[in-house]
DNA sequence: CTACGTCGGAACGCAACCGTTTCGTCGTGC
DNA sequence: GCACGACGAAACGGTTGCGTTCCGACGTAG
């Protein structure tokens, strides 16, 4: 019987250590110095970092969003962007998601949880913006779905990620603006 | 007096190791062992793995980027997406910049070289189609020119190096079109 | 109350890389 | 044509992490 106080020490202990070193650097030993565990109770329940960050990977993209309903394209995309602007720049998952997605470059099995959960969360909203934004008439029915998720997630993605510039007031609305009008000329 | 062609071929070692593991993973041995030559040749030119990859980091930045002028948005879009997916479908350099984009939020020094070559790159030549279409009146010439560069660049980064699907055909004319039709509503 | 399994901790031998030093060779500049 | 210096190779002692094993302590299920 596995004690469950430790699983998630060690399972917090993940984030932080992914966060502070990426995963390349992170190391079973620093995961469990960090955890105050022994490595011992690491192994025991994964294999390796990579079973474990597969495992964390996983875990968080059955969490699943809610798809925002708001009658109108424009509306809709504000509060996605409203929800993913908070996450983005949440400190951890700041870090880690562009370090894991470099690592899926690399790594198949990485990239497959990752493109899993990306399906299941920004991905998969933003499908169901379009859709009802399609049968609302507001886009073509016939439109290029990939090319619409990246006209939305796109911009946001960078800025947050790549640029990492503040976002002053009045941004986001800007943007879903912006995108809506995007999004109805195709 | 430090022969040109081991340096050549430690720099070319070192775009395809960065390639290969990525900037946490690479030593300086593998380095040596893959240009073929010893470590202290490596040694002898840089004091780091870290001043290694700034130096190349930096050369990369200073060789700029021609400026599309074509006459109208649009157009310039269109070319500046030509340029910029042949770039990122190269797969060194799609392996390379978002390991070292992941890296930049953990390392300033690396950060602030990114944020130099990106300025000097897209970001300036993204920069230049925006005025240039405040100019001819076809966008607003108050616009919000970091939100402007951010929804010219965001889509393509994203599919490129996120998404990592195949760009169908008239997907960049599609791209350079909603964008087009995003930055004029802004 | 006993027996089993998990716990943290320590050590194992092994591998990789660190940054430095020493060597003998080779090539170039003066 | 000689001397200087860069070259590749090898070895240095030290550090870190690997994955495994053994230990005694604890706690809980039966």
């Amino acid at each position: 019987m596995l004690r469950e106080d430790v699983t998630e020490a060690i399972r917090s202990a993940v984030f932080e250590e992914l966060a502070a070193v990426g995963y390349a650097r992170m190391s079973i030993e620093g995961i469990a110095r960090r955890a105050g565990v022994g490595k011992t109770a690491v192994y025991r329940r994964w294999r390796s970092k990579l079973h474990l960050v597969l495992d964390l990977v996983s875990a968080i993209a059955v969490q699943g969003l809610p798809a925002p309903d708001t009658g109108s394209l424009e509306g809709d995309l504000r509060l996605l962007y409203e929800v993913t602007s908070r996450a983005l720049r949440h400190p951890v998952a700041g870090q880690i998601i562009p370090d894991l997605q470099a690592e899926a470059a690399r790594n198949p099995e990485i990239a497959e949880a990752m493109q899993k959960a990306l399906r299941e969360g920004q991905y998969g909203v933003a499908n169901g913006i379009v859709r009802s934004a399609a049968a609302r008439g507001e886009v073509r029915a016939d439109l290029d779905e990939d090319l619409a998720l990246d006209l939305i997630s796109g911009p946001l993605y960078w800025r947050a990620v790549v640029v990492r510039t503040p976002l002053p007031k009045g941004y986001l609305g800007k943007l879903a603006s912006a995108t809506a009008a995007g999004l109805k000329a195709l």
